[in-house]
DNA sequence: ATAAATTGTTCGGTATACCGAACGGATCGT
DNA sequence: ACGATCCGTTCGGTATACCGAACAATTTAT
């Protein structure tokens, strides 16, 4: 489980099989700068908009590089299934549902 | 409906009631900088990291910050914020959240 | 009306994001 | 053997992210 922005971004792309090379051409960003983003020990901070555009190259969304916690897993695809789910209902829906959550947030 | 990454962030700060200070500090963030965010022409690229955490003060997703299209209303600015608010909960409540909003799907 | 907070704005400087280009090593065919 | 080709690495430079501190405008209190 990698827990740094580096091993994070080296290990997701291994998995898809691409070279430095071929990541800098998907992204429009320079190999010798995503060499600096996988292996930098102080950890730079890439803009919001490189950050994006690489991981939605990799198929993962901003959070999974930010998160610190290493809390990122299997849990997030079922979360974000929720989410496109809640999302297409009608407004009248989402405030019953958001009411609900509020309740339940704050009895805990 | 805001279009830029400034008038987003704006609209987002004013309607938490913040000032440039308020946001600034909560956000660790210089205000001069967040109004070079609201205001400057050319949009800067913040890192990934500072808007994160803006977004997160905020209550939403980084990705409503960063969505070119214009295709975020209203409403997915709300939506964000309900979906930070649920990643947030244990497992066992999320379920229940869940179990909820099945029923009502179906029955709608 | 004036002082005092509170908010927004401008500006100069330092650190660093991001690049192109050159480099070194490994693997391939000839 | 030798060059191509691919992959990772290093480096110098330019643009800009981000800051602190001062300034201007607005609002609030007296």
């Amino acid at each position: 489980m990698p827990s740094t922005l580096g091993e994070r971004l080296r290990d997701r792309r291994k998995k898809k099989g691409l070279s430095l090379d071929d990541l800098a051409t998907a992204t429009k960003t320079s190999k010798s700068y995503l060499w600096e983003l996988e292996n930098r020990d102080e950890t730079p901070r890439p803009s919001a908009e490189k950050l994006g555009v690489i991981a939605k190259t990799l198929g993962v969304t901003i959070d999974y590089f930010l998160d610190e916690t290493g809390a990122l897993t299997e849990e997030d695809a079922s979360d974000a299934e929720f989410y496109r789910q809640f999302r297409q209902l009608k407004e009248k829906d989402k405030a019953k549902v958001r009411a609900f959550l509020e309740l339940w947030d704050d009895d805990q």
